[in-house]
Formats: C-alpha cells, sequence, structure tokens
DNA sequence: CGTAAAATGTCCGAAACGTGACATATATGA
DNA sequence: TCATATATGTCACGTTTCGGACATTTTACG
C-alpha cells in the first residue's frame, strides 16, 4: 500500500529538505561530502550530484549551522564537518515544529 | 533559545512542503484555496500567494490526491476540496518516512 | 603506466519556480 | 454607486535551483 509512494516521498525530502537531511547526517555521525554521498546512496537509493551538495555545505557552513576540519587520511584531504550548537538549536526547533505539524 | 528560528522554519516549511501542508489542511478540514490563504495567514503569518496556490491545487487533483467540488454560498462560487484515498496513502507515507527520519 | 576511486571545487545552460499583474464575477456595506 | 472582500484563474518575467561538465590531486590496483 504505502510501499508504492516510498521512492518519490525520498526524492521529494532529498530534493526540498536536503540541508536538514545533511545537518542530520552530520549530526549523527561529523562526516564529508564524499561520504555522504555514498551513505545516500546505498541507505536511500538517492544519488546525491557533488556540484549541489559541496556548494550546501559551503553555504551551512557560512550561515554557522555546521564547522569544517581538514583531515588528511591516507593522502586524502576531507573537509569533516560537524554540526555547531546553532545548527542543533535549529534541528531541534525543526523537528520540534515538524513533529507538532505532522 | 529555539524560538529565534521559528520565523524562517515555517518560511521554509511553507515553500518546501507546501503540498504536504496543503494536504494537511484539507485532510484536516475540507476546504477552499482561499480559506487556506486565510488560515495560514493568521495560524503562521504567512501569506501564501494564490498564484502560486491555485495551480499547486489543480495540480494535486490532477495528480489523484485531491478531488474537487463546486459549491455555490451566498452567490460565491468555491471549490470544495477534499482528500483522496491516494491523497491519505501519500500523506501516511510522508508522515511515517518523517518520523523515522526525524 | 594507466585506469578507477576518493575527494573537493566551480560554472554554464536549462529547467523549475515564485511574484506580481492582469482578468473576471458576485456580494456587502457605506 | 463605489470600494472592498470573496473566489478563482492565467501568464510573463525574473530568480533560483540543478545537472552535467570541466578541473585538480592522490591512492589503489592490475
Amino acid at each position: 500500500m504505502t510501499q508504492g509512494f516510498k521512492k518519490e516521498i525520498v526524492r521529494h525530502i532529498f530534493r526540498n529538505l536536503l540541508d536538514i537531511m545533511v545537518l542530520k547526517l552530520v549530526r549523527a555521525d561529523p562526516m564529508w561530502g564524499y561520504k555522504m554521498i555514498k551513505i545516500v546512496e546505498e541507505k536511500y537509493g538517492i544519488k546525491l550530484r557533488h556540484g549541489a551538495l559541496y556548494p550546501l555545505l559551503n553555504n551551512l557552513e557560512r550561515k554557522g549551522f555546521l564547522r569544517s576540519k581538514k583531515e588528511t587520511k591516507r593522502g586524502r584531504v576531507r573537509k569533516i564537518y560537524e554540526i555547531t550548537s546553532k545548527g542543533i538549536q535549529l534541528m531541534d526547533a525543526y523537528n520540534e515544529f515538524l513533529r507538532e505539524q505532522i
């Protein structure tokens, strides 16, 4: 019954609430952009385009919801993002509102 | 604390999840577009533009999530929308997914 | 050595989208 | 009668957004 909409719902959410989903991912576990793409692909079957994700990440950092530090692991330079207290406040308020509404 | 984000969150949701919010309104109480505008304005302080709302409503009907019937009340022709079973299924699946995720 | 994967970045053209204007019809109250 | 409120619709224009391409660096593997 409900599973018929699953795919379009997941698509809808990653189209419209990508910023929220990114904050959620980073909050659960600090990580870098490339890893998000892999996780989202295997968990949800959605291919995030890095051409959209990286500018979004930089944007979220500029607005103070995320902070990043560069980490070099086996020669690979990664930008590890973690959520800021401002980001946590935003998410909590967002979740609260969604729960009330839905 | 969290109230600082309230306004931008409400804006964010009505920007990105307007279709979901419309389905929610109609599900709770069948109504016409103009009334939605009034309700959203007084409940959330958001001004929905009818130039965006009416095409959306027609779209949701075309996709089978809403159905409408014309009603004339004191000379005013209203298009009363009610949610279809398909619309209910979509909302239930959507809410379920959101709850899992958030 | 050459290819694929990891990792991030920018940018252009296309598509999607919202805003505000134009349009129409009736009712109400001053 | 005139303005305002109710009620819905379309459309052009500008903006925002998005996909795919271009670009670069290093590692891993055959």
